[in-house]
DNA sequence: CATAAGTCGTACTCCGATGTACGACTTCCA
DNA sequence: TGGAAGTCGTACATCGGAGTACGACTTATG
């Protein structure tokens, strides 16, 4: 919690602070199980440092989450929700897919040491903001009502996923991956219009 | 290899190793993360029993996937994939999703031992059964054709993926599953009537 | 029933990663 | 500028899992 206001840190250990936390989201986030140590390194810091600020790795890994779900919530705050559903999935959707690829493995580390609980409470922010569009884009009828919401977040989620270990595995161009992924998504939302 | 027709075995020893591996099936469907010793004592046998018939980790790993392939194609190629394309679609997931939930983790300790090529190759006739049910789907103008083909059969496979993740974190019944899965792939597929 | 094949316990080595202890050094900052 | 705060190398204890060596025992099978 950056919020915490913990006790007053001198300036070059807050500068750590910042650059091992950006080093994990990067290192995890290519390999799930890149070493404290690498991590480190990454970081262009001491494992003892490392150590000084985070008692052991689950801590790390879980301050390295928050900070890409922070970072991701802050860009998807700036995304317009508003007017047509779809096109404001759309638009939700172009600006999170590479969030989603950027932080897929961090996840997938993430998922080997933090307890479940915590990580869907780090997600609430983000799931409730795709709920709530959802939401509005059934009462407009525009969207399905015909399965259940909490399945209609997660697919979301799983189809980025998908593409984004696609992307990962060369099968799916980057190019190609807005355009595929906001195809597919509205495919599975829309109101059947027969 | 179950074809390659090795040494002539004790009976007994053949039915050893039928149990190692489908205790490893077992438990690495479950945990990714088994270790040897608790897969041996799954199967009920000596750990070094174990490593008389298979070397290393890895080779057990690949036994593991490969006749959890097996079986599942066995399943699979039961089933009727003629008619409508999209019922035949409907009847293949209906036989398909059980066996991704029962092997996904599995799939993610092969992720993690075998080369990405190996794990492809095993998994090329069911992937191929579904693309030829796509691409059958396609010539009669039932599927759509805007979106790359491989690009469908992955989704498919993500999307049975993510429906069996939420089975695992119940947040889906298992008796919804099923339902779930068909009316979300076959919104994915079905050509756009407009 | 003899013997080759297979089982499997014990007891190692090896390895990489985690986390701790200590202490000398550097840097901030009041 | 002096002392607190922070850095960080070296060295260590620990842990768990992988794989090996040995050898005595059991069992299938010709």
């Amino acid at each position: 919690m950056p919020t915490a206001a913990g006790p007053r840190r001198r300036a070059d250990a807050e500068r750590n602070i910042a650059r091992i936390v950006s080093a994990a989201r990067e290192s995890l986030g290519t390999d799930p199980h890149a070493s404290i140590d690498d991590i480190a390194k990454a970081a262009g810091v001491g494992r003892m440092t490392l150590y000084g600020h985070f008692r052991n790795r689950a801590e790390l890994v879980e301050a390295a989450l928050a900070e890409a779900l922070r970072a991701g919530e802050e860009a998807l705050s700036a995304v317009d929700l508003g007017g047509d559903a779809q096109d404001a999935l759309t638009r939700l959707l172009d600006s999170s897919w590479a969030l989603v690829v950027e932080s897929m493995s961090l996840l997938a580390a993430a998922q080997g040491t933090l307890p479940v609980g915590r990580i869907r409470e780090l997600h609430a922010a983000p799931a409730q903001r795709v709920e709530e569009l959802i939401r509005r884009g059934q009462d407009e009828g525009a969207f399905r009502t015909d399965l259940p919401i909490t399945w209609l977040v997660s697919v979301v989620h799983h189809v980025m996923k998908g593409a984004a270990e696609e992307n990962r595995a060369k099968r799916l161009k980057t190019e190609d991956v807005a355009h595929v992924v906001t195809a597919t998504v509205l495919s599975i939302l829309a109101a059947p219009h027969a």
